[in-house]
Order: structure tokens, then C-alpha cells, then sequence
DNA sequence: AATGAATGAGAATTCATTCAT
DNA sequence: TATGAATGAATTCTCATTCAT
């Protein structure tokens, strides 16, 4: 049992705790905002501290420097996702369902603009980095590893793991190749062309897994 | 005639000019190698000018600032690529010898890193900077319409210029989208998925043109 | 009362802040002096710096640019200025003691070579950018306009406010001219020449001023 | 007798030299407009071999640098007065007939806003490099000496050099003071005030040399 | 943990000046 | 003499980062 005293320090510290982790949270939210905006190069560190309402000091207290916010934000977001889709997909009771919560995350992920950039930013960054995909690189492949398991081990239970990893990327490639050029030019692609050709490709890339799995 | 005076002054002059026009050259292909390896952001002028053997001053002789570069880069290369194209396409005596080269042009263009890389920092740059949109996008647009027209008038006679410009748009997100995921993890597509995907999305375009067409 | 957290806090926040206006103030001070003896195009923002004992930095945390600090420079002399006029002369109880007051003053500042030159580059400045008046002019006019009421109420008290712009304008132009000339020529009007055109000036126009108000 | 070819090449150097000269005096042209536009810092060779519709290199075949054609100017502008008024004066009949002709000319110098403007920037550029004023400051002051002698001889005949000196000194710099103060603020000067300060510095300067001549 | 003043490295940009023609 | 491409020194300005509080 503690006395009054000692519990009155725990406490505070508790509050403080809590305090320390929601400014991370704001500020990690922050640079979600700005990197999306004007992307990884551009975006100012004040920029974000300010966006937060923080300042600098802020910043320093929680991340190293820009780059360690950047890879802090994709795996809080693989995590969310992870732990979304885990929790949406256990909720379905049978095949069809689960294709359709499939399908209802892809679409939700297809239309948020600051996701779709924050994702092309990510992949150039990584691309121009190679030397700095260790922390970045290997936890979103296995982060697509295990998503890639849970997602689709219902749908292909045959298919092994490398096969499902190709699945999601190929479906991936085809999101990403068509977010980024109906952000670039908006009229060039209808509604009806993106969707033909996203189950275009999932009839496609489910088809191979399948027949290969 | 011109006296010995006028040619010696011409002559002189030429050389200068044709100094100037090298210069410009080596500076653009600079550009182009050093914003395809680290980004334009990332990118320093001296970098640019070093690589073509200049100082900085060279560079500001030609170029108002480092998007004036950027943006030349993809006018010149715009202009190349439709002179190359029309150039081979009008050598061709039939449809299936300009479907072949359609499609080796195709080819090369996803196997050039250089260019690829070039491209999407291209439409990352203009989908964060609508305002600056009007140089390039507008002569993007412009190429594109041409170089569709130019490309699919042998192959879809019929389709207007709208649904010419859709059809190379869709390719282009494929294209786009298989080149990033490659590039980002060269191991998540075969080559046999690549080329799939490519023919089953330009058979899906082909038959959506020729059938509204 | 505050407890001891709460002081500590404000405390800090006052050294900071106090910290913060004097190195302000130690800045504007090292621009005034640099201003002066080599004119504001030439005086190079490093050269201030260094001479109030900062880098760069601290100057940009301070100032906008060259000329914000330019600006700054004057307001805060017009500030002082006034304070210290109007002080003196509610000090003073009769009208001689006035006129005598304000004769020092006059005085002074016809010797204070720093201040002359900081005053033609002023004005040179303000002719060269009619554009940037805005900031300095209406200040300067405002400012000239309190002094001048603050100044002249008790000598002319009858002349309205208009009136007694002119007669500080017509002093002030005297004293331009003779500041000029003597820094650029030293040898060109004796010290009695300077004091007579001054007198023969302020009696012209105080006859002026007395008859129209 | 020279030959048919020495005739021609003579008549070429004559030609070149002569747009040798024309070209010398454009630029000064040139030179003077932009000085007194933006001041001498702020002057840039190649705006005034711009301005003087030349290049670079053309300045630099007639002038050192930017000081020499500074220089230059005044050289030549001090020459042109002296002659003209020397010229002028010299065709006057009588003493009213001087005065008035001098005080045309000091009439004319109080409008052209450019020589006003350019001779407070000389002014001041000699107060902030004393070291340099040997050939300005001499040459300014040899003028003056001259001109004042032309200028006065006839009005002031018994007063010695150093008397004449001071006077046009006087009235300079209560034309100085004007001039800058009314371009400073066109407002605050009357066309009476300023023709009625100058008319009683006149007298005043006129009657301490006649009194002390 | 947070503040914000200050640092200083580094990048952009300007321009006087040179030099081959 | 004149041109204009190119140089490179000098300067402005930005910003990541540190540090005393």
C-alpha cells in the first residue's frame, strides 16, 4: 500500500505520462498533415511543431529528427490498419462477408487523398533511400506480410505466403498507379475506369493465386 | 557573299551560340540524372552544374531557378519522344508493325529507370503545386493529346480524342503504378506479372475505346 | 500568489524575454553604427551582427531583413526622441526656458554626426522607394507632426498644425543642407556661418509661422 | 599626298574612333539616369550598358569600373556647366543681366531632379570614402573654385577665393537641403518658402562677402 | 517534458569581372 | 572595340539542431 505521498507522485507522473504520450500523438498527426501537403523534403520541423501547437522543443523531445517522425508515423498507421482490418474481418461470419470488408477497406484507402500521398511519398522515399530501408522497408514488408495473412488467408487459404505478398502488391501497384494520376490530372480517368480496372485486376491476381496456390 | 569581317563576325558568333546551346544541353542532362537519383527537392544546383562540368554561374546564365531546369527537362524530353515516335511510327506499312512498335516503345519506356523516376517526381511535383501547373501540365496535356493522336490513330481510327487521351492515361497509371512498386521492392513482381498486367490492362483499354469509339 | 513552480516558470519566461529585447536592442544599436558609416546598400547583415557580438542568426530572429531593421531603427529613435523632448520641456516654466530647451536640442543633434548621416540615408532611402513609404513616412510624418505640435505649441501657439510642419520642415531642411556640406567639405562654412544661416533661418520662419497662425 | 588605301584606313580609325567616343558617352548618359534612379550601390553594370543599348563588354572597353564611370560623370557634367555658364555670362552686357543669368541657372539646377539626385548620392558617396576624394573631392573642389570665380567675379569682385568658396557653399547647401527635402516629402515645402529661403540666403551670403571682401 | 533564443552549416542567388572570339 | 559565356567571390537567407532555463 502506498501513502498518500507516494501516490500523489504517481499520479503526476501518470498524468505527465499521458500528457507526453498525446503530444506525440499530435505531433506525429501534425506531420501526417504536413508531409502529405508538401511532402517529406519540403515539410519544415517548426512547420509541424506549429501545426501541433508545439514547438520545436517539442518535437526534439519526442523524435530524433524529421525522418524518425516520418517511419514513426507509417508504423503507427500499419498498426492501426493491422489492427483494424484484424478485428473487422474476425467480426465476419462467412466468405462473402469477408470479401466485402476486403473490398470496403480498399475503396476507403483508394479515396483518402492524404494517405494515397503519404504512401507515394513513403515508396519514393524508400526507393531514393535504399540504404535506409532496414527500419522502413522490412517492417512494412512484413507489416504487408502479415496483413497480407490476415486478409487474405480466408479468402486464398491455399496460397502461400510469397504468393499472397504478390497478390497485394500487384493490386497495390494498380491503386497506386491510378491515385497518383487521378490526383495528377482528374479528368483523365473516370470513376467507372477506376474501378474497372481495380476489379480488373483482383479478378485477375485472385485468379493466379489460386491456380498457382 | 559575306566579306572575310562578316564571316569571321558570324562565324564567331555561331560558335558562341552553338557554346551556349551545349552548354544548355549538358546542363539539362545533368539535371536529369541528378533529380532522377535524388529528387528535385533533394537536388542542389551546384550538384546539377558539377555533373555537366560547370560552375553555378553557368547554370544561372541558362536557367532562372531550379524548377526553370525541371521544367525544360520534361519540354525537351516531351518534344524528343513525339519526334521519335512519329518518326518510327510513319515508317511503319501496317497496323500490326505499328502495334509492335507502339509497344517496344512501351517497353523501353518501362525498363528506363531514369525516366520513370523522372516521371513520377514529375506528377508528385505538380499534384503538390497546382498553381505551377500551367507550363507543364498544360504541355503535358498538350503531348499527350498529340502523341495519343499521333500513336492511336492507326490503331483506333474511330475513338475521338477524348477517349485517345483515357486510354493513354489508363496505361500510363498502370505503368506508373507497376514501375513505383517495382522500384520500391523490386521482389514483390515478376517480370511475368509486369507484362501481365500490361497486356491485360491495354486489351481492357483497346476494347473500351474501339467499342465507344 | 504564485507557488514556486509558477514563479520558476516566470521567471525563466522574464530572463528569456529580457534577453530576447536586449539582444534586439544591442542589434539595432550595432545596425545604427554600421548604417552609418558605410550607408545602408553597403552594410552587410553579418558585419551587424558581429558587431553586436551574434551570428546571423540571432540577427534573422530578430529582423525580417536589412530593412526591417532599417525600419525599426527609426521608429525606435522617433520613439525616444519624443519622449525625451516632451520630458524636457514640461520641465521648463516659461517660454525662454522653452526656447532654450528646444535650441539645445537643435543643437545637439546638429552635432551627433551619426544621426545626421542616419537621417540623409533615411530620406535618401524614402525618395529612392516611394513605394515602401508607407511603413517610415506616415511614422516619420506622424512622428514630425507630435514633435512639432509637442516642440512649437509653446513658442507659436497660435499656428495650426499644418503651419508648424512647415516651420520643422523648413529648420530641418537647413540643417540637412549644412550637415551635408560640412561632412563633405569640413573646410566649406565656418561653425559661424552654420550657426548664422541657422539662426537667419529659425527667425524666418518662427516671423513666418506667428504671422499666419 | 596619302594613297587611296591610307585615305581609307584612316577614314575607318576616324569612324571607329568616333563611335569610340559616341559609345563612351551613351554609357555616361546611361550611367547618369541609372545612378540617379537607384543610387550607386544599387547600380548594376549591366543595367546601364543596357540602358546605354550596349553589353558588358562595352563597359568594360571604357571604364574601369563602376567608380570610373561614377567619376567620369561628374568630370563631365562639371565641364559642361562651366562652359555653359561661362559662355552665357560672357554675353551679358551688364551686371542685372549676370545676376539674372546666374540666377537662371541656379533656378534650372533646383528643377532637374536628376542632377539633384546625383549630386547628394556624389556627396554622400565622398563622405563615406574620404580616402577617394582625391579625384572627385579636388576635382569638385577646383570646379567650384573656378566656377565661383566665373560665377562671381562679376558680382562680388573684391572678395577673395576662400569668400567665394563659402558663399556658393552657403547657397549650396541651403539648395541641397531643399532639394532633399522636398523630394523627401513634396509636401512640406511651399514653392514660396523654398524660393523665399533661398532669396534670403542669397542676400545674407552676398552681403557677408561684399562686407567682408 | 517543453520553451524559444541562438548557432552555424549549407544552399540559393547575384554580379563584377575575365576571356576567347 | 565589342560580345556574351562563364567564373567564382560574396552575400542573403533558411532551418535543423543545441542548450540554458
Amino acid at each position: 500500500m502506498l501513502h498518500a505521498g507516494e501516490r500523489l507522485l504517481l499520479k503526476a507522473s501518470i498524468h505527465k505520462q499521458d500528457r507526453a504520450v498525446a503530444t506525440r500523438r499530435e505531433l506525429i498527426q501534425a506531420a501526417r498533415a504536413v508531409f502529405a501537403a508538401v511532402g517529406f523534403e519540403s515539410a519544415r520541423i517548426e512547420q509541424i511543431a506549429a501545426k501541433a501547437g508545439k514547438t520545436r522543443g517539442a518535437f526534439y523531445a519526442n523524435f530524433k529528427d524529421k525522418e524518425d517522425v516520418f517511419f514513426a508515423l507509417f508504423e503507427e498507421d500499419l498498426m492501426r490498419d493491422q489492427r483494424r482490418i484484424v478485428a473487422d474481418l474476425s467480426a465476419a461470419v462467412n466468405l462473402d462477408e469477408k470479401i466485402e470488408i476486403l473490398a470496403s477497406h480498399l475503396d476507403e484507402w483508394l479515396h483518402d487523398r492524404e494517405r494515397l500521398l503519404l504512401n507515394l511519398e513513403f515508396k519514393m522515399y524508400v526507393i531514393r533511400h535504399p540504404r535506409k530501408r532496414r527500419r522502413l522497408h522490412e517492417l512494412y514488408m512484413e507489416m504487408c506480410t502479415r496483413c497480407a495473412m490476415q486478409k487474405l488467408n480466408s479468402l486464398i487459404p491455399d496460397a502461400d505466403v510469397r504468393e499472397r505478398r504478390r497478390l497485394t502488391t500487384e493490386m497495390g501497384a494498380v491503386i497506386d498507379g491510378l491515385a497518383l494520376n487521378t490526383m495528377f490530372n482528374p479528368d483523365g480517368l473516370s470513376r467507372e475506369q477506376r474501378t474497372g480496372l481495380l476489379r480488373l485486376a483482383a479478378r485477375d491476381a485472385l485468379r493466379n493465386a489460386c491456380s498457382s496456390g
